[in-house]
DNA sequence: TTTGGCTCCTGGGGGC
DNA sequence: TGCCCCCAGGAGCCAA
């Protein structure tokens, strides 16, 4: 499941890979894949002969800005550009993307597909279909259009994340801390693996009321989010199941993780074995000796 | 206003 | 071998 660390290594890819990608051709295979706008032929119409100019992440989210391409009414052959708003892909639980330079055969789980002149491909797939798009045209604000984008909080690696906020925000709630490390509107790009990985690095038990987390136990788990995040994105995010990078292969950060998916096995500090319980509906893993 | 539960979706795995 | 059911989880929606 991409979360932040995942998102970012499928940017820097997108950003590599995607030079010069001016598409030609769309092709949308599952229609509830496009989110914006509602009629499917203004999405079709509005990337076409775009060019992908800049990859831009802001929690789960990739941002595309595009570059309409115009030709010149005296001189054909001279190509300028005019802004075109932006493209913007949520992968949710199993999206991702490949490129083909190559015709391929598209598995059944591909929702769109991007072609160039070359007939290259930005493929996106996703299996169990959560992922969605939107085109936003330029002057509109895709923070209005996409509620999840425009009440996202801070980004972990900002300043603006930083002691004061988070002792701010989580002084009042009586939920528990897993469900504000989960909750996109306190942290962006935070999800269910990296939640429990940097509560075990901070020491802090997921089931703890947020309100009752002290000043030094807010520091380490701010210090812990940023190690965890900053650690995953330089290993290319994590190897559980369904991610993948540009070339379709997994990360390699799941194999350090200390909690997760480690259930019954021993906590790499104390020996104690791993414990799972549910939070929020979500798989919590923990050690309940090293996590007060 | 806050919180927790339901829903969407599909493949994998376990039980029978 | 085949069928059925449960589980995984991000985020929007809704009810308490």
């Amino acid at each position: 499941m991409p979360e932040l660390p995942e998102v970012e290594t499928v940017r820097r890819g997108l950003e590599q890979k995607l030079k010069n990608f001016i598409i030609k051709r769309v092709e949308i295979c599952r229609e509830s894949t496009v989110a914006y706008p509602i009629d499917k032929i203004d999405f079709i119409e509005g990337l076409q002969n775009s060019l992908l100019y800049k990859w831009n992440r802001r929690g789960k989210y990739l941002i595309a800005e595009l570059k309409k391409t115009v030709s010149n009414n005296n001189d054909a052959n001279e190509i300028s550009f005019v802004e075109n708003g932006v493209l913007v892909v949520h992968l949710r639980m199993t999206g991702y993307f490949t490129f083909n330079n190559t015709l391929t055969n598209p598995c059944k789980h591909t929702r769109i597909r991007l072609f160039d002149n070359n007939n290259n491909e930005l493929r996106y797939i996703d299996v169990r279909s959560f992922g969605q798009m939107w085109w936003v045209r330029d002057g509109l604000s895709p923070n209005n259009i996409i509620k999840g984008l425009g009440t996202l909080g801070p980004e972990p690696f900002s300043e603006s994340f930083n002691v004061n906020y988070l002792k701010k925000v989580i002084s009042n709630k009586t939920r528990s801390i897993k469900s504000i490390l989960l909750d996109q509107t306190i942290i962006a790009g935070i999800g269910n693996i990296y939640a429990d990985e940097s509560l075990y690095s901070a020491g802090i038990s997921p089931f703890r009321e947020a309100r009752t987390i002290n000043k030094n136990e807010i520091k380490r788990l701010r210090r812990a989010v940023v190690d965890v995040l900053k650690k995953s994105i330089g290993a290319g995010g994590t190897t559980f199941s369904d991610f993948r990078d540009l070339e379709g292969e997994n990360g390699n950060f799941g194999l350090q993780t200390n909690v997760y998916r480690r259930t019954g096995k021993k906590c790499r500090q104390c020996k104690n074995l791993i414990e799972r319980q549910k939070i929020s509906g979500r798989s919590t893993h923990w050690c309940r000796k090293c996590q007060k």
